[in-house]
DNA sequence: AGTCGTCCTCGGCCGC
DNA sequence: TGCGGCCGAGGACGAC
């Protein structure tokens, strides 16, 4: 599935669609979901150009010199330019790209596209998204940043939860969500407000060095325990058999023995 | 504030 | 072997 790793690949490839006249865009009743009603995306966006690829944890902008166009891409969208797709295939998404499965696209005057391909169905198309909704991101997430986001009154949510949260930290999805704290030696179930100022380093460096291990493997389903991650699975440090729950409403694989 | 259910579809796996 | 059917996967968000 796509998270922070991946976006960021979609991010180098938008880069191409830059400095081209839109000519129309589409996108069919569930990618629109979350845009006003009545207002087509062709009338908004004819005419212009994008001028820059940003990206906020897994959120995509693209900037025009009007409203900024925006795209979610849940658990399987990617993206498709001029016929080159980002990466070859999810996680849980199709490997092949079909036609039936482009749920957005923009035509650009020179007569190539930009696709938004999503076999099932949970990425949106956004008109100036909302981006103070999201918290750092994570791929610059500093010491500070991570002490911010993991605070609370009480003991806090589950910690994976927290990480999960987009609002703490935009960027990291399950994947690499249990990749880091798997690394870091940390319990899922932890408080996330409950780390010593040891731990706290500690998972931002796991955090870091994550991240920038996997975006280079090619993302984020190249982590070390992903072997494992499957009912049965045995842990790749110490050969305990993983814990397979819920955390934060996610299927979480966790060590018992050396993540505490 | 934090947790849970829902959206949506498809691939994978079960059993007959 | 083939097929029908069910389950679970993921990110975001609304409801409680």
């Amino acid at each position: 599935m796509p998270e922070i790793l991946e976006i960021e690949y979609y991010r180098l490839l938008a880069e191409t669609a830059l400095g081209r006249e839109i000519l129309s865009i589409e996108a069919d009743q569930l990618a629109s979901k979350r845009l006003e009603t009545g207002i087509a995306l062709t009338d908004i966006f004819s005419g212009l150009r994008f001028v820059a690829a940003r990206r906020i944890g897994k959120l995509l902008v693209f900037d025009t010199e009007g409203p900024c166009f925006g795209l979610r891409f849940g658990m399987t969208g990617g993206l498709v330019v001029d016929g080159v797709a980002a990466i070859k295939g999810l996680t849980y998404g199709s490997e092949s790209i079909e036609e039936k499965w482009v749920r957005a696209r923009v035509t650009f005057q020179d007569g190539g596209t930009l696709a938004l391909h999503d076999p099932r169905r949970l990425a949106r198309v956004l008109v100036d998204p909302d981006e103070e909704a999201l918290g750092p991101d994570a791929l610059s997430l500093t010491l500070t940043q991570l002490k911010t986001a993991l605070k609370s009154r009480g003991e806090g949510p589950a910690l994976k939860a927290r990480l999960l949260d987009q609002s703490a930290i935009a960027g990291i999805g399950n994947l690499l969500a249990d990749e880091m704290l798997w690394r870091a030696a940390l319990s899922p179930l932890r408080g996330a407000a409950t780390l010593s100022e040891p731990e706290l380093r500690r998972l931002h460096r796991h955090l870091r060095v994550t991240l920038d291990e996997l975006f280079k493997r090619g993302g984020s389903h190249t982590g070390d325990h992903m072997e494992a991650r499957h009912p049965g699975g045995m842990c790749p440090k110490d050969g305990q058999a993983f814990f397979r729950q819920a955390v934060g409403g996610r299927t979480t694989y966790w060590c018992p023995k050396h993540q505490s």
